[in-house]
DNA sequence: ACCATCTATCGAAGGTTGTCAATACGTTGG
DNA sequence: CCAACGTATTGACAACCTTCGATAGATGGT
């Protein structure tokens, strides 16, 4: 099936790590989310009241969002009376964006260059 | 409404960024995607016909999964003759690593005001 | 005890995505 | 010109995601 070329290399990126990375990106693949992110890492720690209208979204849809960028472990939540405040975990945006380091071309820098797309 | 504190100032990060960024990180967030991407990036150029097997999918996936990189702008391809070759773009992988970056996130160069710590 | 407020959960509707078999398209070799 | 091959597209289906209204749970003030 190969004629073309001497045969990749086993993939670099596991299945298992793939798996991890794809969540994590899959948390900031939302416009909404990415901006609530941002809101809460414009600050030390941020009211999630202070989340809904400038979002403007329901606050049910801020919840969510809230929940799944806790869950992919970007930022944590601590609920002080009956407020709950958000802040950013940078570790995690940190892991993230390290894997987004491009492996071989960064130290080689061997380069082909080309304008087109594809069509 | 918000009692608990001053307004959080107008969103860092504005709705069409937002979109842009979010187009990106959702390019990312399949694990065979990120798979194929490394793949990829393992080499200066990758023929097609090298990432079906490895990646354990069927040809037509593995092809749409090409495109998504491609729309988003991660990849770019060039046919040759019978075969298609696949190469990253650096410059793409970088705009999203830098949107990761903590304090500012993809601000426009505003200083990152860090006022007085809340207890 | 009661009520207002803040946040999370539930249920449902509508849209998007990942996947494959079948098939079409373009290229090379005979 | 025809057959073989590499790649892209189509069509279909299940799974998942985003969003909201309604509602529940928890907390603080009166």
């Amino acid at each position: 099936m190969q004629d073309c070329c001497p045969a990749v290399l086993a993939a670099p990126l596991r299945p298992g790590e793939a798996d991890a990375l794809a969540a994590g990106f899959a948390a900031l693949a939302d416009p909404g989310r990415l901006r609530l992110l941002s809101l809460v890492a414009a600050q030390p720690e941020v009211c999630a009241c202070a989340l809904v209208e400038p979002l403007g979204k329901s606050q049910p849809t801020v919840s969510h969002h809230l929940r799944v960028l806790s869950e992919a472990g970007l930022i944590e939540s601590e609920k002080r009376g009956r407020w709950v405040w958000y802040r950013v975990v940078p570790e995690r945006l940190d892991s993230l964006r390290e894997a987004l380091v491009n492996p071989e071309f960064a130290s080689t820098g061997r380069r082909a260059q080309l304008s087109g797309r594809r069509t």
